[in-house]
DNA sequence: GCTTGCTCCTGTAGTCACTACAGGAAGTAG
DNA sequence: CTACTTCCTGTAGTGACTACAGGAGCAAGC
């Protein structure tokens, strides 16, 4: 058994961390020495890596929780896991698609700022009318 | 004159935000109407639009405050906005290549739920140890 | 046995950038 | 005058932590 200083040297979580999962009730507490501090197995500690890894990859805790509650029950949980993984995969493609676009407007705008002239015409393209609005909407390009 | 629902219409930001930048001292307190409604400008209706655009764009709002700041003495501001801009850029595409790398290590574990065993093997390569630590440290890939 | 220093405990508040809601007042249209 | 909409303030909630205060447990050295 390990001290939530160990478990968090081998699972890769913050102290503060694993105290918010399990106050939040994402990981089961763990047991109590007689002095009243926390102890983990190797079982526990695995699991806060699984929810470190999971993080890591960018899926919500609620993911998470739901991915933990399957877990026992394997022979159900793939084809639920994939939808969520799928989801997941949608939501980052997303989520580079806009940066990507984001990323050009960006560059657009600072290259005009090479020209040495008084005013900065990145904050004068942002304050006109027009520029810009509708980015997040696929509409426009 | 304009009321905050007005504003929020022209400007595309929020009511509720509107008055979230107010609080916060990132724009100026409008004037008010006798009975104490807020009453906005074209101008201050330019600024919050000024603001959202930056937003849009990722810029965080301590950015957008020195923006702001810096609007009155363009001359000098082009320097640091293009600072910025870079800044900001670099955080913009550290991202995305995080994202891809991400996505990737999503694909390879997905794809292996095709095979249609009892198992997940996404949450069992997840759960054993040495896969995707240091997803997020430059040197692993 | 005692001190030193580290780790741990609980509980609360702060982070970012909003968003939501409760309970009430002002303004407008019929 | 009534009904309806918009607005007001103030507070709390969001997600996923992070930080801190003030105290207690524990191991090693003297």
């Amino acid at each position: 058994m390990f001290t939530i200083g160990k478990a968090s040297e081998q699972s890769g979580v913050n102290i503060e961390t694993i105290r918010y999962y399990e106050r939040e009730g994402i990981v089961p507490k763990p047991g109590r020495s007689a002095g009243g501090r926390r102890l983990y197995s190797s079982d526990e500690i695995a699991k806060l890596r699984f929810v470190r890894r999971c993080r890591d990859l960018g899926f919500p805790i609620s993911n998470i929780q739901t991915f933990l509650s399957l877990t026992p029950q394997y022979d159900r949980s793939c084809g639920e896991v994939r939808t969520m993984a799928e989801n997941h995969l949608g939501e980052i493609n997303a989520k580079i698609e806009n940066l990507m676009r984001l990323r050009e407007a960006l560059l657009s705008l600072s290259k005009n700022c090479d020209d040495g002239t008084a005013d900065c015409p990145m904050l004068d393209a942002l304050m006109k009318d027009g520029f810009g609005d509708g980015l997040h909407e696929q509409s426009s390009c």
